[in-house]
DNA sequence: ACTTTCGGGACACCCCGTTTCT
DNA sequence: AGAAACGGGGTGTCCCGAAAGT
């Protein structure tokens, strides 16, 4: 890794926190530069310019995030075990990047304009519902889990649950909606759990 | 209502879907001007300052929407009945609004800074929440629902489960996560019900 | 004078001090208001709009300066006296209007734009100055004044001196300038007068 | 000279007719930006806020003005010549600034309020006067003026005079006036050299 | 190579002169 | 008669990105 490289590395990794709190809009070159130290010279020679440092920003949160909550981690064991796995450190472990999961905020932060930011959103989002789906499937595959399942749904309803729970969480400076969204979450694997009812 | 209040109204009303889209920041008074035809000495006529200005557009987009999706909507019938309507209503009837449902875009918009904006949207979360627990407690009163549930968590089951899959939705340009959260949601419902499993 | 004229008539009044001082762009409606007590809409009853309110005031500021240093008054005696007297007057009385000269302020106030109150302006020196030609004319004729004498050049000299000196003292905050003036007149209007060399 | 010096002082220099001619609330930074060429934030990033600028642009006229019409300037010669020859160029040598000499209108334009503008312009009025008193004082030392003339008086009815002419001519639109100042101010000057009456 | 400076544009808030309704 | 409304413009700030300048 050369010298370039690594403070570039170092710019996404100080920006991180800031662009998660406030946003693409609410967070400014010149806050990068007082929380790099850097100079605004020096950040645009390794950045093109703002977007560009926010797609980068985005990429490096979320995949911190995943890896802090186990997102794209391989694991072993039964796809019941695995999805509630998934759901229980989303719970348990709070977003290592102040501000929440970057997921919501980004999507919701990029919603209007920002169309390349907005894109890296789409693709993370499929990346966590892939991941979702194949765990489902495996359980089908391995007869665990019943064969009629869309595991499309299960990933939509986690994803959804948990993010909304993580809104509310954030809202009411609390930690309740995600334990509520971890026992109906868990109810609803459950349900699709063969020789379950 | 004079003329003033049918302006300071109107201006709410143009610059309503402004904010939803665009959120706090990426919405300007010059937009407001534009859309509302209106020059900068009259909005500051009607308005304290940007932030009042974002506080009663949020209070109006936020009650349209709850009309719209009969939120706020007295009702009678079993609490299934109405728990169940509440979900597919929100499934159903599309933001009245262009940009998604404002709760979610205004908690993520004021979470850094804003506390007068952040104030209100954690206030209609209340709202919302109250209203689920309300009918919830009808049902255990009526003997509908089992007396054991917690309708606090009901509440934010039902409301993440719905934003999140709301966020879903807008990312992929489709209903898909909202109908998955419905079926969710309703299943969860019916685990509530007295007399079953 | 009905009520509505008094009303008008002290609007003027009260305005006079803040037009003499500030100016023309330098004192708002908002000033004539607090200063009359008056609302907007009234003052609007009694003027067409802020320049003919202007007019108006610079015709009374003038009138009354030009009253109390004994301008426009008529006068017996001899010519020299009588130019004596006018210097003496200005230099002696202070304007009762606080801000210095309404002739000068207004003069270089009204400079651009304007043209309504630049001719009142006009107006007023030409008076000013046909009142001193007529004293050196008068003396001419009684034989005391010499015949060759150009009474348009000693008006100009006399006002002139006495303007800018009066912009001297104000700068200042004292009287020398004043002063220095007088004297300096009363040795040009000697050398007017028939037997001196 | 750097290149931000080289745009400072061109904003000056552009600026300096339009403040001469309105005034200090009569040009507005949008009409610099017109004459400049200018955004509004290059403005700013030059001068603190519009008093710096206007201080700036009365130092500048002010010295153009001085320059070119001599008073500042070295001379030889007798003391006679020195104050007739500074009389004849104020009287000869039109401002090189529209809107009149700059002495005179900031003079009145900063007499209420801008006492930072207000200084300047004292300044001014005292190094014009130190000037005059000099070659006074030099003549007196010379033998050429008389010994218990009152230098500084002078200086002010010179000024004076000058000044008060000069706004006449303007508000007249001829230059009779300052023929008629240039004409007594000669004879003043010969009643002040040795061996006149 | 690196940082200081520069320039252009947008933005928030404010105030003014005038008019229109109440 | 008076209060509110309105359109327009004003100032000062900030930010982004580029260009100097060392």
């Amino acid at each position: 890794m050369t010298k370039g490289e690594r403070t570039r590395q170092s710019i996404i990794e100080s920006a991180a926190p800031l662009f998660n709190q406030r946003g693409f809009l609410g967070c400014s070159i010149t806050d990068v530069m007082e929380v790099t130290g850097l100079e605004k010279g020096c950040l645009y020679r390794h950045f093109e310019n703002k977007e560009e440092l926010a797609c980068e920003v985005f990429r490096y949160s979320l995949q911190r995030v995943f890896e802090a909550r186990g997102i794209t981690q391989e694991e072993s064991g039964s796809a019941v075990t695995r999805l509630r796995g998934m759901v229980e450190r989303f719970v348990e472990v709070p977003s290592p990047l102040p501000g929440g999961c970057p997921l919501l905020n980004t999507a919701v932060d990029a919603d209007d304009g920002n169309p390349a930011l907005r894109k890296l959103v789409r693709d993370a989002l499929g990346d966590w519902k892939r991941k979702v789906c194949a765990i489902v499937k495996r359980g089908v595959e391995a007869g665990e889990i019943k064969a009629e399942t869309d595991s499309k749904a299960i990933a939509n309803m986690l994803i959804a649950m948990l993010e909304g729970a993580s809104m509310i969480a954030r809202l009411e400076g609390n930690r309740t909606a995600l334990k509520d969204a971890q026992f109906a979450l868990n109810s609803l694997i459950d349900g699709i759990v063969v020789g379950q009812s």
